[in-house]
DNA sequence: TTTATATTTTATCATTTGCTTAAATAAGAT
DNA sequence: ATCTTATTTAAGCAAATGATAAAATATAAA
C-alpha cells in the first residue's frame, strides 16, 4: 500500500486531489460493481447469466447440458452467483431452478444487447 | 470437457438444443466480452477505467498517486488493458499518457453511469 | 425403507492473478 | 557522456480461481 508520491513536474495537484476524493466517495459502488463484473468476467458464468436472462430459469442439469460441462463445475459457478445475490434459486421437487435477479438483469442488459447478433464484433 | 448428459425427466430437449446453437453462434462475442469484463472486474482496474473516462488521459504516476499504489503495480494493470486494446498510450517526452479507446468507453458507459452518485447502491 | 434422481459440498490440484523488489529502457537536462 | 525523471519489465511468491472426483444431502418413487 505504501507508495512513493508522484514527482512529475507537470502533475496537476488539484486534479489528483479531486480524483482521490471522488474515489473515496464512490468506494462502495466500485466494490459492488467490480465484484459483479469479476463474476461476469468468466466465460462460463457470462454464458450462464445470458442464458438465465433469455430463458428466464434453468436448472444445473440444463446448464451442464447446454455448456457441455460437468454438473459439479456448473453448480459451483451458480453458488458464486447466488452468494453475491446475482441469481436466485427456486426449488420444484428435486429440481432447483435458477434465475437472474431483476436488479442485475437490468444492470447486465446493455451487455447482453451487445452480444445479441454479435453486435459487439462490429463495435470493437 | 466430457459430461454425463442431463437425464432430468422434464428437460426441454428443444430448448436445450436451441440454447446450444445460440451459444455456438455467439461464441466470439462471449470470448471478447468476458475478456473485457474480467479486466473491468478487478477493483483497481475498474477505477483506472473510470478515471480515464472522466479525466480523458492520465499517466502511471498520476494513477499511482490517486490510487495510492506502487507505480509498478499500476503499470502492470495498464499493460493488461493495453494488450487487450482497451486503452491506448500516447508518449509526451518522458511521460506516457493513457486513455480509454472510444469503442470501450461506449461499452463501459452504462456502468460508469451506475457508479456516478452511487446510483448502483440504490439499485441492488 | 430402499432406490433413483437432482444437486451440492468437500478435498485436491494445476493455473492464473496481483503485488513486491530489483533491474532494465527511454527521453530530457546538465 | 552522465544524471535525473518517467516508466516498463522480470523474477518471485502468496492468494485466488476453476476444474475434477468422490462423498454428502434432499426429494420422490417403488
Amino acid at each position: 500500500m505504501k507508495n512513493k508520491s508522484c514527482i512529475r513536474i507537470k502533475a496537476d495537484i488539484e486534479q489528483i486531489s479531486n480524483c482521490k476524493q471522488t474515489l473515496t466517495e464512490l468506494e462502495e459502488s466500485f466494490d459492488l460493481l467490480s465484484n459483479a463484473l469479476s463474476l461476469a468476467g468468466n466465460n462460463v458464468r457470462l454464458k450462464i447469466l445470458y442464458l438465465l436472462a433469455q430463458e428466464h430459469e434453468l436448472c444445473v442439469c440444463d446448464l451442464s447440458d447446454i455448456l457441455a460441462m460437468k454438473i459439479a463445475a456448473i453448480s459451483q459457478h451458480l453458488r458464486k452467483l447466488k452468494d453475491r445475490n446475482i441469481i436466485i434459486s427456486n426449488r420444484n421437487a428435486q429440481t432447483i431452478f435458477y434465475s437472474l435477479r431483476p436488479e442485475y438483469k437490468a444492470i447486465f442488459l446493455p451487455f447482453f444487447e451487445l452480444i445479441d447478433g454479435n453486435k459487439i464484433m462490429q463495435k470493437v
